[in-house]
DNA sequence: ATGACATTTGCAAAATGA
């Protein structure tokens, strides 16, 4: 079973991308983010098209998430939005399905620059919501992925630079200790149990060139609950989508566990 | 410190991103 968590950056400018990945790829989950889209906007003629259906909780401009599975396999919806205090917060950045016997999150955590400010403030309060909902889902003591844009980059390792990126939202230690905190509760972060070291970038900038000099970072993560990280196949990033004409800044990333 | 670039909204230039 192949579970991917791709940032689209816009699903209507990237439904090229999107049908080809389908077509080539055939995932079992497809976790999509910033789909920056209405849900009666959203291209699902063009989904089905490609023999995938989807639940999804779009937004107007700006966030959007979504979980799109095989036409004749649908996933069951488990809840949209994350539980938790702040009933205030309309940012559509979290939906959970469930797919066989797996629970599947497709979220979109808040970027938080400028630091200092109340952005920062609410991407750490997401971090603790989240973390607290991780805590319910482990309890369930069943396969769990929690895939998604987390625009946290969890070490120096995992950033071209640490210097040029030292005072951005995504690298602060507040940040990282929040992301710690979750994966510390006993999830394993898929991508560095296949590849322990070295640089394994899921994201590059549009600007500078930062995709020809190869200067990315990773922040697209898939935690897996410990009984599906005990089905843990492969993982990987499928780089080359991020090098195609008019694609997302993000690159699709993907474990596969036994079926 | 700024902007590099991209998408959306709405139809110019601002908001948002990372």
């Amino acid at each position: 079973m192949k579970i991917v968590t791709y940032n689209l950056n816009g699903i209507r400018a990237r439904m090229p991308r999107l049908v080809e990945y389908l077509d080539e790829r055939k995932p079992d989950v497809l976790c999509l983010q910033e789909i920056k889209c209405a849900d009666e906007s959203i291209p699902i003629e063009d989904v089905r098209g490609a023999g995938y259906e989807g639940h999804w909780h779009g937004q107007k401009g700006f966030n959007g998430v979504a979980v799109l599975t095989p036409a004749g396999r649908p996933a069951k919806l488990r809840r949209v939005r994350l539980p938790g205090a702040d009933e205030e917060d309309l940012h559509s950045r979290y939906i959970e399905a469930e797919v066989g016997d797996v629970v599947v999150a497709s979220l979109y955590l808040p970027n938080g620059n400028p630091v200092g400010t109340e952005k920062f403030g609410y991407k750490l309060a997401w971090l603790e919501r989240l973390r607290l909902h991780a805590l319910d889902l482990l309890a369930e003591e069943r396969p769990v992925v929690l895939a998604g844009d987390w625009n946290v980059i969890p070490t120096d390792e995992d950033v071209f630079s640490p210097r040029a990126m030292a005072h951005d939202a995504l690298m602060q230690p507040e940040s990282r200790a929040a992301f710690r905190r979750i994966l510390h509760q006993g999830w394993t972060d898929a991508i560095r149990a296949r590849f322990p070291e070295g640089p394994v970038w899921t994201f590059w900038d549009y600007t500078a060139g930062c995709f020809q000099r190869d200067a990315g970072f990773r922040i697209d993560h898939l935690l897996l609950s410990p009984s599906a990280a005990d089905r843990l196949l492969d993982a990987g990033v499928d780089k080359d989508y991020r090098g195609r004409e008019k694609a997302s800044d993000h690159a699709p990333t993907w474990v596969e566990i036994e079926d």
